[in-house]
DNA sequence: GTAGGGCTTCCACCAACTGGAAGGTCAAGA
DNA sequence: TCTTGACCTTCCAGTTGGTGGAAGCCCTAC
């Protein structure tokens, strides 16, 4: 298979499976026109990496992930932690998020939007952290 | 004020207010000594970037406030404007995190995560989508 | 032979910093 | 006076995960 039908099977972008190559995630064989030639496994890894990333899994991941795959002899325990790990990083930042969400939706309430330059946005924008001036 | 005093007061590292000098954000001047010399207005500005990326408005969003809250005729809507897109921008991501919260709790529950290979996270990722190989 | 698609490499760029090296400045202490 | 240490300077490189584009083969069809 060429780059091009992997992309197309994957879903995956000809741009970035390259660039997974590069990285060392596929090493797909050449052909004598100096084509990539794809095997079915390759395009698994592909789809592999796919799905993961999709659920936002690093790059890293991913790698430690398609190893584990590979192991047959792996424990679902190092899986789990994994995606655990990955878990606690997402929660985060929904609360991160969720906060800043708060934050501004109050604020663009509190927001007349008209043509008057008030604006209670700027007006928080422009308060200073509590620190004072230097002596 | 040196960058130390006002990254202090700013809250901000010395680095990153070295970085938004060198984007045009603020423009300290310099002491003799070629050290940056920050005037009261300039630590000001920092604040308000400071405040502002922490509630996740890009540094394009940003300069656009600035100019916003230095002109005094301005419309409080355009300030509504930028802040109602950015809003949009945290919803669509928290979303996105919440669905991959969703999967992935799911996958987690089902996983056993003890010394067996056997593993359903494992089992999604490969699985491929719903694309079938070339005629 | 030429037009088109697909493929190749390489280089640059995105956001928003961050780390580190090499070196100048300044105030205090021995 | 010298030195130590905390500041400060610039510049270069790296981060994450790709994406865009140029220049140039390859292959098939017409």
């Amino acid at each position: 298979m060429n780059i091009g039908d992997v992309a197309r099977m994957s879903g995956l972008p000809a741009k970035t499976i390259r660039y997974y190559e590069d990285i060392g995630l596929v090493e797909p064989m050449r052909s004598g026109n100096g084509y990539r030639s794809f095997r079915e496994s390759d395009l698994h890894k592909l789809a592999f990496l796919g799905r993961a990333r999709s659920l936002g899994f690093t790059i890293d991941e991913c790698r430690n992930l398609m190893q584990l795959y590979a192991d047959k002899d792996r424990a679902s325990s190092d899986v789990k932690q994994i995606a655990k790990g990955h878990l606690q990083r997402i929660d985060a930042k929904i609360e991160e998020l969720t906060q800043m969400r708060e934050t501004l939706s109050h604020l663009i309430r509190a927001c007349a939007g008209d043509n008057r330059p008030d604006c209670p946005i700027l007006s928080d924008l422009a308060s200073l952290p509590d620190q004072k001036k230097p002596a």
